[in-house]
DNA sequence: AATGAATGAGGTTTCATTCAT
DNA sequence: TATGAATGAAACCTCATTCAT
């Protein structure tokens, strides 16, 4: 039985169980890029996994799960190709810089990923009416951010943000690539340099002293 | 019979039935806001507005006409109270000073509906892949501050943004707005004029020439 | 109140109430006769009639009283279109030509009606799985032949048919006319003449000594 | 997966999935035969299955796949077994004798399945108001018997018909078949023998040079 | 006499989940 | 482990019928 095992309980899981979880997480993602969160049946994803749905519930404990690991994969990965490369950077402003231009490539990278986490994150909201999942979202990608912005204040290089934690700016610069990933999909083809470029100008700009 | 008319011809409703539809638009409005888009079905909102599923049936000719009659309204309530206010400004800064703060202001007089239509916009993707609602969306919430900023760069008082139609710099604003749209509903009690002076603040700086 | 009006007392109705009736007895037929017997709910029955649903509701008891109307109206137009022309025919022979010729006649003429009928009589199942509806009709409509043939079998004209009342040979006879009714529904541009030629032929045939 | 396999990818299905798929198709022919096509909804027929609704969902598309299959296994039975018998006769007279002679027997045998396609034949009009599935139905049943016709009219022992194909004669025949069914299931205790010794003796005549 | 409004049962279908094999 | 089969709740929609006006 693996069943109702937690994330947090995964060591125990064996190399064949992870993969198999691995594939399924990987077909899901697919599955809600093409079709959206709405048409993402267990259904629709067993079919793409060319497996049968009673795979999925074996795997795991319910559709809530399969989701979330979804979310948690996003941030591993995310956090992966993200924090090494702000971290080299010596100012904040150069941190700030990297910040946005490699959130703009990992999500052009990864687009079916992105799309899917953002399109969960729009549409979680549990039974009784809480925001939960976004929100914790929302904590977990909003922090490296708002850390750049508070050494840069504190560096001098940085305007004075509202406090606490720079969170009105932070929240500017996250809605900013996010607004970005939708528009992507909406437009595939959009000039990512471009956009790039110019964001980088835009908070340059708005973070300057 | 009321079914199935086109906004266009809403002239020929009678006044109580007008109502009525306009009743029932306000309790699916608030079910979405409440719920979420994903679980607003119509037994929810005829729970909420202590009516039988029928009666939706009755007043709109299928659920797609109610959610879209969810957004016409915001839409015309939107604009009607966001026009006046920018138009009587005198330059660009000045405007785009006030969209952001009428924008602000009219998501916070008008939360739930604002909820209900950013749950749509995120979740409408029709069956066949395509995002048509949500562009349709974005192109009229797009064009004002376009404008804004299209004004500001001829009358030379904002700087050069990218090409065609300050397009990124637009799409910044407007993933603020419904971002911090988000953070409100997660978090109510936020600090709305401390957010709108941050904001102004911002694209104050990133717009100056 | 003229609910639950039994065609019985009819004679009760005022003249207004009928000419209602009528009207949208003849609009019930039209609808079946488009549509099919599935798809004409007293909804699209109203809206060929430009009336409101409750209107018939008014007028009729229930659905059913409404149907019953119009088989009604469709056997006494029958038999005063048969009867007169069979009866003035001098032999058996003649008379069973006659039939037939009137009947595929009065099919042509009021083909919506008749049409209607033939598939209220197809669909009629009443709620405890009796047939009475369509048994009536093949009692009533049954009649008239069954006597031409014993008529013919006492004079020596015609052969001796199985008894009691030829009954395999007037269902025969009436099976051939149903059927040409529905053969002539799905192809509108049938040639009745030839028809109806060759249907005299083959009955004169079968029943000649 | 065996939704949406068309009739001729049947033989992807594995054995269980055909029996289950018999086992329903029986339980629906029964209940059209019992209470008719207009009352034999999907619950009707799951619960004479004693199975869940769900059940016919998973094993047919749709309720319009499980009604074809209905009369695919119809016309199936039909053909091996009036055909074979109608085909070692050595004369049209003969053919036709048997022709008539089998189909009442099988009629007889078969009264459910044969009641449920009749019943499907009337009703079975197509949301566009085109009568597909009864033209169809027509096209295929007809076609054996103008066969028999046309080979005795060049035979010489048939008199002429009407041209082409003796249409007239054929669909006289057709009808007296299913007009006789229909009188079966009004009244279950008709003396078959007679009804077809009568029928025979009917058109011996009227197909006699 | 007529209407618009409302109802609620019942229709088909989808889907997350369970279970025996 | 994996599967196919089955379930039943819930979704949207249609419709005959009732009722206040």
């Amino acid at each position: 039985m693996c069943k109702k095992n937690k994330p947090t309980n995964q060591k125990e899981m064996s190399f064949i169980e992870k993969a198999r979880r691995a594939q399924i997480v990987e077909c899901a993602i697919e599955t809600i890029a093409e079709v959206g969160y709405a048409q993402a049946s267990l259904g629709q994803i067993a079919k793409r996994a060319k497996i049968s749905k009673g795979v999925i519930s074996y795997h795991f404990a319910n559709k809530e799960e399969l989701l979330e690991q979804i979310a948690i994969e996003y941030y591993l990965a995310w956090q992966s190709y993200i924090a090494p490369r702000v971290e080299v950077q010596k100012s904040p402003k150069e941190m700030l810089r990297v910040y946005i231009e490699s959130n703009l490539t990992f999500v052009d990278e990864n687009r079916k990923h992105v799309f899917a986490v953002i399109e969960m994150v729009s549409n979680k909201i549990t039974a009784d009416g809480k925001l939960q999942f976004a929100a914790d979202h929302d904590e977990v990608v909003l922090l490296p951010i708002e850390n750049i912005l508070t050494q840069g204040m504190q560096e001098g290089v940085f305007r004075e943000f509202t406090r606490p934690s720079a969170r009105v700016m932070a929240l500017t610069i996250r809605n900013a690539i996010d607004g970005f990933t939708m528009e992507l999909m909406r437009k595939p083809h959009l000039d990512i340099q471009e956009y790039t470029r110019e964001l980088i100008t835009i908070f340059d700009a708005s973070t300057k002293k």
